[in-house]
DNA sequence: AGTTTCGGCGCC
DNA sequence: AAAGGGCGCCGAAACT
């Protein structure tokens, strides 16, 4: 049996399938099955399957119990793809691909389909889109091509094979869901906020730190509106331009303290409070929709629930099932080991070489043992910082790291010139991200970094430019780390395989795994592995290390 | 009345 | 000390 094979859905239910060769064509007869989890199950020695899209297909077999080894994602692919060709934007459907294949109007998307709370079930899914199976392996095999044209094709089939994987792991962790304590959070909001009120207002404790606000300017002042509470600072004769944290806290007046007390928990209660209980969270379990490949710089996102912005003090609330445990792990430094496996800096390499602290060793080296200088200066570097500290500290990392440094440097010069930019797998940078898209020179074809009404800067570019090259500066690091901890993810997918272990949570670069407490050993030791080949795989050869801090815990809130 | 944008802040 | 990258969320404000 060919390890290889592809797959169709069909309006009535039931799917076509084939056997794929080495080269990507069909090596059988196409097989019509009835029943879409039935053909799959059948055929338990495929590793890979060649299909349209992992997310409309994958929650069906998962919802009847059959998972699979290793998909093709072609829709996944073609997005990839015409990104790597500097056509961002086009439509990335596979009928879209067919219509550039064939000539012909090229359809655009459909409309992504909004998240669904977890307390309404999702009963009614979108009608499905059936693409012919011929019409898809043209498709196929023509990404196939277009694989082998690129610059570096085995990294780019790398990346496509790993973003596939990620949609695979993205549908598994949906239906998975993080285990979730309800009556936990419940405490939890009840401390921090005091009682709920009827009615549906403000809780006590944010009640009554809106009278103190109110009390020490003297007047009634709503703190939840920013426009408020800047008036009311005038007219105590303060200027503010706004009600940020960091430019209240120089402000000298007593309704500050409170004020920003009132804030914290605001965010909490609107963003995290009982109405997201009531809409996330159901048989003990947090279910937010991830969407693999949902960021340009190849980044997760969550599709509701705010997954990826759990505070800290709501994580109490995220506890293993009994006798299960959760292992949370969370790369150390990746950005900076990342930059330099991507830059092959050999002072940086060397750095990241080690399994210890690499800021300590940084700052070691280029600024006398100051480590959050260090830190600092590195993630201005990433981040493309232009004053303060950061800046003042990029200097002396790019003396003792010139490599990394002109690394980025490079990469926001060319975001600046609205040159491709890529990431080590080759995942392409849009050439106008960080701007609004709206600029009336773009759209004429003018050049980018033409001055704009705000005048010519220093730096010769105009602020949209500088704010593409900052953009691609990061891409750079951000995207090649997001290259890396997809194929991390795949890796201990597959080691979880073996185990009841299931992948739970995933957040830039942090996983969660929920397992049988007598497999908590395993699974540290899987993500070391993960981890490891995923650098090899994804870098090549270089020194450079990918330790993870450990944590096994019955609570998300005990890690770390 | 419904939709989009803004402000502020949570996470990395 | 000062405000650089990526996101999502919510209510309010600003629109159609």
């Amino acid at each position: 049996m060919a390890d290889r094979w592809a797959l169709a859905t069909a309006e009535d239910g039931g799917v076509d399938v084939a056997p794929l060769g080495p080269d990507g064509l069909p090596a059988g007869p196409v097989r019509r099955e009835p029943d879409l989890a039935e053909a799959v199950r059948a055929r338990p020695d495929v590793t890979r399957w060649v299909w349209r899209s992992t997310a409309e297909i994958y929650p069906r077999l998962l919802a009847a119990g059959v998972r699979v080894e290793r998909c093709y994602d072609i829709e996944a692919a073609e997005t990839l793809l015409l990104g790597h060709e500097g056509r961002y934007g086009q439509p990335h459907s596979a009928a879209a691909a067919l219509a550039r294949l064939r000539g012909g109007p090229v359809p655009p998307d459909p409309p992504q389909r909004s998240a669904a709370p977890a307390a309404q079930s999702p009963l009614f899914e979108p009608q499905g889109v059936h693409v012919p199976l011929d019409d898809l392996l043209a498709v196929y095999t023509e990404q196939q091509r277009r694989h082998d044209r690129s610059a570096h094709p085995d990294r780019l089939r790398l990346l496509t094979a790993a973003e596939s994987a990620g949609m695979l792991v993205a549908a598994e962790m949906n239906r998975a869901g993080l285990p979730w304590r309800a009556d936990v959070h419940r405490e939890v909001l009840h401390d921090l906020l005091g009682e709920r009120y009827a009615g549906g207002g403000e809780p006590r404790r944010l009640a009554e730190l809106a009278e103190e606000v109110s009390a020490a300017f003297g007047h009634r002042v709503r703190p939840d509106l920013p426009a408020d509470v800047v008036r009311a600072f005038a007219r105590a004769g303060i200027k503010v331009t706004s009600t940020r944290r960091w430019e209240l806290e120089s402000v000298d007046h007593p309704a500050v303290k409170p004020l920003l007390a009132y804030k914290k928990l605001y965010r909490i209660w609107v963003a995290h409070g009982w109405s997201w209980l009531q809409d996330w969270v159901r048989d003990g379990r947090f279910r937010p929709e991830f969407l693999a490949g949902g960021t340009v710089t190849g980044r997760w996102v969550t599709n509701g629930g705010g997954a990826l912005q759990i505070p800290k003090v709501i994580r109490r609330a995220a506890v293993a099932d009994p006798g299960w445990c959760l292992v949370v792990a969370d790369a150390d430094q990746m950005e900076p080991r990342v930059l330099a496996a991507i830059s092959r800096d050999p002072g940086l390499m060397e750095v990241a070489g080690r399994e210890t602290d690499l800021y300590q060793a940084v700052s070691d080296r280029a600024f006398s043992g100051d480590r959050a200088q260090a830190k600092l200066a590195v993630l201005g570097a990433v981040y493309g910082q232009t004053s303060g500290d950061g800046l003042k500290n990029l200097a002396a990392l790019r003396r003792r790291f010139p490599r990394a440094v002109a690394y980025v440097d490079d990469a926001a010069r060319a975001g600046e010139e609205g040159r491709l930019v890529r990431t080590w797998l080759g995942r392409t940078c849009p050439p106008a991200a960080g701007t609004t898209g709206d600029d009336p020179a773009e759209e004429a074809g003018m050049p980018q970094d033409a001055p704009g009404p705000e005048g010519w800067v220093p730096g010769h570019a105009s602020t949209d430019a500088r704010a593409r090259g900052r953009f691609a500066r990061n891409f750079v690091v951000q995207g090649s780390a997001a290259d890396w901890a997809l194929l991390m993810l795949a890796a201990l997918r597959q080691a979880c395989a073996d185990l009841a272990a299931e992948l739970v949570f995933f957040q830039h670069d942090e996983v969660i795994v929920h397992c049988p407490r007598e497999e908590a050993d395993a699974v540290v030791t899987a993500i070391r592995e993960a981890a490891d080949l995923a650098g090899r795989l994804t870098f090549g050869r270089t020194p450079v290390r990918f330790p993870f801090t450990t944590a096994v815990v019955e609570c998300y809130a005990d890690a770390k």
